[in-house]
DNA sequence: ATGAAAGCGCTAACAC
DNA sequence: GTGTTAGCGCTTTCAT
């Protein structure tokens, strides 16, 4: 059987000293400051039972004491879509190593999901949440921001909320992606995008028509909406388009990429021949295959990161009026020349591959 | 300012009961249970008391009471990869529905990794463990497994440990896989692997093995051992492989998989021309492009439900003797053809497809 | 520089 | 059926 857990009166009682004094060591030690007010040698006595003992502070009673969870959640749309992953990968490393826990919740794109999480976590306990929000979502978003905890919005933004958010420069990614397709001599060239009211897609879709614009192919704009929930119907769209002449779509996302390449094989063209692709988020296979003409490189881990130390300073300040910022991240394009060239995969960001 | 939380004293105070009678009838609804050994109206008055006063418990009191958290930590090699990605998600969907929280932790199969997340989860107080085991971890997770709390080993099992797994039929994965080779009249088929000792791949191996003997090609059993941090050593590997006549590879992994695909391309050669490819865990590329032969397709849903189910059923035991199950669960293998006949994605095992 | 004591909100054993 | 009570382990004034 397991033995008792240590608690701080074992080791007040082994050291000899009071219990408020073992806690404010520890929770002294905890903050990494130095220790004062306390008599050094007795510092360093309890330390040392408390090691001894294998003592580990009770987070239930602490964060019942203090309020603080040194929780967080994050909240995106699907956990398992790689881009999602990654950053939610970056989110809980950072996060350790500001000892903060991390849940994980995912929306599939359903605002009542999104509502139903947030509440769940926040009654769970956390200090601060971090969401990507979805179309319909927007009043539940404002109404919790409002009276309860700190929130970072991620990706997407919210239209009339004060909250902090980081996002990409969609608009900027939009034009030059397009741009890429441009400069490559393609002027029939339409988007694929959704017909879901969100910030970002809506940006790409405004970076797409200005780019045509400034090219003047103003008559040529086109953006097919498709619906996330039946995105077979992007087959007649294929195919209509190769009855029209066009020679080159933007896929507003990596999914819609991914989708339309199907469509495209499935019809028996081939790309680059017979459509050339421009796309946001590559993926490993896309680049292998030279497949897309262009991809949008979103930094992940800044996505990450930026979000992530702005909602630790909102909660470490939460006595302080909450300023919202607005963190707008640069895409980086990544011409398909690029990829072909270089060399045999070596460090990323991380340790090493990771195996199955 | 958030007004204060409302707690189960308003309630009594408010229905004018004690806060036992409180608590048990809340207790008792989140059981599920038809209310009992309380007067029917009096259970009702304070359930709608409740509502009224939008009460909702505070989890650390409860933890710090009952000793319960009603969450698990889930240990994988890297959350922001696929496999261990779409297993996270079910088992965060499924953990819900048991009203349970979920915390994920990456090891980057690194064992000190491994044991670090371990003693967090667990400090952090955790009801049970779900968790994929890395190389060099074997003692850690036996000596935690012994004293703490429950643990279901997922994917790869360690040895000398009476625990719970849930595993592929990793040897007959392997038979089947390379089979499919064998079938296509492929004689020169080598296999390409890590050189991590994991139960899973060492399995997958084995199944190499026994299948190219009872094909008779003994002589032509070849298995090239990479270190999953120098991934780069397979150009090497290939270009040998190309001198001596090999037709074709059997990937112990998917990212083993991808890397290889990488090098051969980079040498110029093609798929399925020059190589024929077999591997474990498909991609929506990989299907596309029918770039391998045949893959082993993993049942994802149910790695993370039996997984979770198994765990839930230890810790709601945990009086009892713990009784470790077995479960192996058995590959399916997806050829070429089946893929390129497949209509247009249809529903999933999940709602629709997820925008980016 | 250290200790005593009062809870944080809840559950569970027991009393009525 | 319902109420009383004693903590769970910790933090945090306030004394000393």
């Amino acid at each position: 059987m397991r033995t008792r857990k240590v608690t701080i009166k074992d080791i007040a009682t082994e050291a000899g000293v009071s219990v408020s004094l073992v806690s404010f060591v520890m929770t002294n030690r905890a903050g990494g400051k130095d220790v004062y007010r306390v008599n050094k040698e007795t510092a360093q006595r309890i330390l040392e039972v408390a090691e001894r003992l294998r003592y580990q502070p009770n987070n239930a009673a602490r964060t019942l004491r203090s309020g603080k969870t040194r929780t967080i959640g994050v909240i995106v749309s699907d956990i398992s879509n790689k881009f999602f992953a990654d950053i939610a990968r970056c989110i809980e490393d950072l996060a350790y190593k500001h000892k903060y826990t991390v849940l994980f919740g995912s929306t599939d794109e359903n605002p009542r999901k999104l509502e139903n999480l947030m509440t769940v976590f926040f009654n769970r306990g956390i200090d601060g949440l971090i969401i990507v929000p979805c179309e319909g979502a927007d009043q539940a978003i404002r109404r919790v921001a409002q009276q309860e905890i700190p929130i970072v919005l991620l990706d997407r933004e919210v239209e009339g909320a004060e909250l902090s958010s980081v996002v990409l420069n969609n608009c900027k990614a939009g034009i030059r992606i397009t741009e890429s397709l441009v400069d490559r001599g393609y002027t029939h060239i339409e988007m694929v995008s959704y017909s879901m009211s969100l910030s970002n897609i809506r940006e790409r879709e405004e970076g797409y028509r200005r780019c045509m614009a400034l090219a003047g192919l103003e008559e040529r704009i086109r953006i097919h909406h498709l619906h996330h929930d039946r995105l077979e119907q992007i087959d007649p769209v294929v195919r209509d388009a190769r009855a029209r002449g066009v020679e080159a779509f933007v896929f507003a996302t990596n999914t819609l990429a991914l989708t339309g390449l199907t469509a495209i094989h499935r019809n028996g063209w081939h790309v680059p021949q017979d459509f050339a692709l421009a796309c946001f988020d590559s993926n490993e296979t896309f680049d292998i295959y030279g497949t897309a003409v262009a991809c949008v490189r979103q930094p992940i881990e800044q996505f990450g990161r930026e979000a992530l130390e702005l909602l630790i300073r909102h909660i470490e300040h939460r006595d302080q009026p909450p300023s919202p910022a607005r963190i707008v991240l640069t895409p980086e394009i990544v011409e398909q020349g690029d990829i072909a060239a270089s060399e045999p995969s070596s460090a990323s960001d991380r340790a090493a591959p990771i195996p199955v």
